[in-house]
DNA sequence: AACAATATCTTTTTT
DNA sequence: AGATATTGTT
């Protein structure tokens, strides 16, 4: 076959070309932000194939689903329908799909359910109580993370109680049987044929390193070329995982990772830098490539960037440098309300649109908090600019989608217990506590489901109908299942279920919305069915099982849009990998972003400074900064200071009328005052000026201005409250020490400076 | 058992 | 503040 070259390789610069040209042996990329890297990686998967490696033999490893597909697309547009082959994928579901296939070997069903963490919650909540501990100090959130930095770290519930360092921490903090819980919640996992998230990954390590039926040799030779990207943020375990997929025949094995130390951002799940320094120990044949030019961003932005960074102690040295026009300067954005944070931001949208034609979905919200959505999401609301959130509670998160999901899970899955606890009385009928009780407990004690206990517990005669009645219809989607497709059953299953009955009885707004999830839930379903752009050369059928593993692992990310030129709204953690014409990094505050929670371990500061990092490299051309002096935060109204990673950022790359410039400027008087102290004037000094002095109206003070007063000075408006003649304005006094001075505007008397 | 009222907690980030 | 969990009432 004739193919023509593309002479993508012509379009690289000669690093990236090295890069994609070492086809063999171990290789790391170290990419800065904006260098390529995703180039580089598809173009070398993309070389690979054209130079005899047959798709089936790369395994791609990616974080994100969105990540992967659109790699598979652009290698697609290089090479072809043979693209699609390639294994690419994030982790959890790479690992899934191998082990529907070897999964049995460790005892669990081919049709495993996936425990979203949700669900592994409420079993660690059902365990709690079981074992009659108190919820209120074995918090379910806090047992499961300890149970997934034990998985993470390969440490069983045997060894988690032999481990002197754990139990000793698990004492201190007055959580003593947390070894016994993980103990209990993996046999309840393992019952309900059920994994959790940590179990794709733990369960994947185990079954190559126990290797049953020499397993791990059919994977070994499988692959023959490994690429992992973002390896900044892989955790110990895949690292683990990572090495015994390569064959132990070959010296220098095909492993290419790419990453960049400064952009891991996911420590506190486990991920750890130490994988990319160990790297270059683990294969001494190493080839080291270094993507330092930046292509996307400008001189500013670049500069402020690479002046923050060097702030961490801890990287591997390089320079990022651009040959992009100096560009914008930073605009820097101080509020008195996280209000008028979001008033301020979606005005700004729309003067960026007017004045410099940015479209929608050119810019960007970026926030530490998925919780700060909520306030851009009213102001661009009020000015009909289309926007959209991902992250926080997904499409698949929510209580309508799960309860049909819990049919189907059931339906594939009888003895997924987290499925059967969401629906056992769910639409209602009539089954209460002390029922479902009964069934717990014949459960607990003879070691079955919930749904096989169903069938063995005594219950009063109104119960056994109602529980009877409940299989009856799993069963009836057992039956359906075998003989239809998978959009076919789960419409069957919602029309059986009579969930669209109780919304529709409800006649409220809301849930006339949860209506119209379940209906683009069977709509996505339809699609699934349809579309079997994914299955080539992929073992996804497109029954129900298939659709169910296929959601699984899915977030907001992987939602088909309808309108396309929309505002994107996110944390900065889901803002990696991507990149904006506009970036508004919004909430620097100490506290906030620097999180509290970091403050006071100086690794996890780094953290949040790399990504501080990530959220201003996102930006090409335009970034904006902002803060404000108050926010509500649980409730309360909080005071904070701006975030100390502002003041990193060189004064240069800010615009002239930023607030930290001005107040830099302003300080400095009081600075030599302090060293020449003859030069400090008066309070009263601005007195001479009071023939000229003719104030301005009350009603012409607004938040943000530079005044005059009388007798205090110059200063800026932070914040006023109040209404009409009872305005008060906060005043923060150049150069009075101390906080802010409250004053009634009536009485006040300021000149409006400019 | 179903619903209403009250108490509690949350907020770091994600597969 | 808002969602969720728990308790109280019918």
């Amino acid at each position: 076959m004739v193919r023509k070259k593309i002479d993508y390789l012509a379009s690289l610069n000669e690093v990236q070309r090295a890069a994609v040209e070492s086809m063999e042996g171990a290789v790391m990329v170290i990419a800065g932000p904006g260098s390529g890297k995703t180039r580089v990686l598809t173009y070398r998967i993309a070389y690979l194939i054209e130079n005899g490696i047959e798709p089936w033999r790369i395994l791609a490893l990616t974080f994100t689903n969105k990540a992967a597909s659109e790699m598979k697309e652009r290698i697609e547009q290089v090479v072809g329908p043979g693209a699609r082959k390639v294994w690419m994928g994030t982790f959890h579901s790479i690992f899934a799909r191998i082990l529907r296939v070897e999964g049995h070997r460790l005892g669990y069903p081919n049709d495993f359910t996936i425990y979203d963490t949700d669900d592994s919650k409420n079993l660690i909540k059902d365990i709690i109580n079981s074992m009659q501990l108190d919820p209120k100090v074995y918090k379910p959130g806090v047992v499961l993370s300890r149970i997934s930095m034990a998985k993470s770290n390969l440490i069983t519930p045997k060894r988690y109680a032999n481990n002197d360092d754990l139990m000793v921490y698990d004492r201190m903090n007055r959580v003593p049987m947390i070894f016994q819980i993980y103990e209990k919640y993996t046999e309840r996992c393992l019952r309900a044929g059920a994994m959790d998230f940590d179990d794709l990954l733990l369960q994947m390590f185990r079954l190559l390193y126990q290797n049953p039926d020499n397993v791990r040799e059919k994977y070994n030779l499988a692959f023959s070329h490994i690429l992992v990207d973002e390896f900044q943020d892989t955790n110990s375990l895949q690292y683990e995982i990572i090495k015994l997929f390569l064959d132990p025949n070959r010296e220098n094995p095909n492993i290419c990772i790419v990453g960049d130390d400064a952009q891991s951002i996911y420590s506190f799940r486990g991920a750890t830098i130490d994988n990319i320094l160990n790297f270059e120990k683990d294969f001494p044949q190493l080839q080291v490539f270094k993507l330092e030019q930046n292509y996307r961003s400008t001189k500013h932005i670049i500069g402020a960037a690479n002046k923050v960074i060097t702030n961490n102690d801890r990287q591997i040295q390089k320079k990022i440098w651009t040959e992009e026009l100096e560009g914008h300067k930073i605009k820097l954005i101080k509020t008195v309300t996280d209000t008028e944070e979001g008033k301020r931001i979606a005005d700004l949208i729309v003067e960026y649109k007017n004045r410099f034609h940015v479209k929608n979905s050119d810019m960007a919200i970026l926030y530490r908090t998925n919780a700060q959505s909520r306030i851009f999401e009213e102001h661009l609301r009020r000015l009909n600019l289309p926007y959209k959130i991902y992250g926080g509670l997904s499409f698949y998160q929510r209580k309508e989608v799960k309860d049909v999901v819990a049919y189907m899970r059931l339906t594939i899955n009888p003895l997924d217990d987290e499925a059967f606890k969401r629906v056992i009385n769910f639409p209602k009928r009539g089954l209460g506590g002390v029922a479902l009780n009964s069934i717990f407990m014949k459960a607990e004690q003879a070691n079955i489901s919930l749904y096989h206990a169903c069938f063995e517990t005594e219950l009063s005669p109104k119960a056994k109908n109602a529980v009877n009645e409940f299989i009856r219809l799993i069963e009836s989607f057992m039956q359906k299942n075998q003989e239809s497709n998978a959009y076919e059953t789960a419409s069957y299953i919602v029309k059986k279920t009579g969930i669209m009955e109780v919304f529709k009885a409800e006649n409220t707004l809301e849930a006339f919305g949860r209506m119209e999830n379940i209906n683009s839930l069977l709509d996505g379903v339809q699609e699934f069915v349809e579309n079997d752009e994914f299955t080539e050369g992929e073992p996804v059928e497109r029954n129900l099982s298939g659709y169910l593993q296929n959601i699984a692992l899915l977030t907001d990310f992987d939602q088909k849009e309808e309108e396309t030129d929309f505002v994107t709204l996110m944390s900065v953690h889901s803002a990696k990998g991507l990149e904006f014409d506009c970036i508004f990094v919004v909430g620097l505050e100490e506290n906030l972003f620097p999180s509290y929670m970091s403050l006071s371990i100086p690794e996890q500061i780094d953290e949040e400074r790399r990504l501080f990092y990530v959220a201003i490299t996102r930006a090409k051309r335009f970034l904006v900064l902002s803060y404000a002096n108050s926010r509500y935060q649980y409730g309360e109204i909080r005071m904070n200071d701006p975030s100390r990673f502002i003041e990193e950022i060189p004064i240069e790359h800010l615009e002239d009328n930023s607030p930290i410039k001005q107040k830099l400027i302003l300080d400095k008087p009081k600075i030599l005052g302090g060293i020449k102290p003859l030069d400090k004037k008066p309070v009263n000094d601005y007195s001479k000026e009071a023939q000229n002095f003719i104030p301005d109206h009350p009603d012409k003070i607004e938040e943000n201005m530079r005044i005059l007063h009388l007798k205090f000075g110059p200063g800026t408006i932070t914040g006023i409250e109040g209404y009409k003649e009872n305005r008060i304005a906060r005043i923060d006094f150049d150069n009075l020490e101390g906080p802010e001075k409250r004053i009634v505007l009536k009485y006040a008397k300021l000149k409006i400076l400019q």
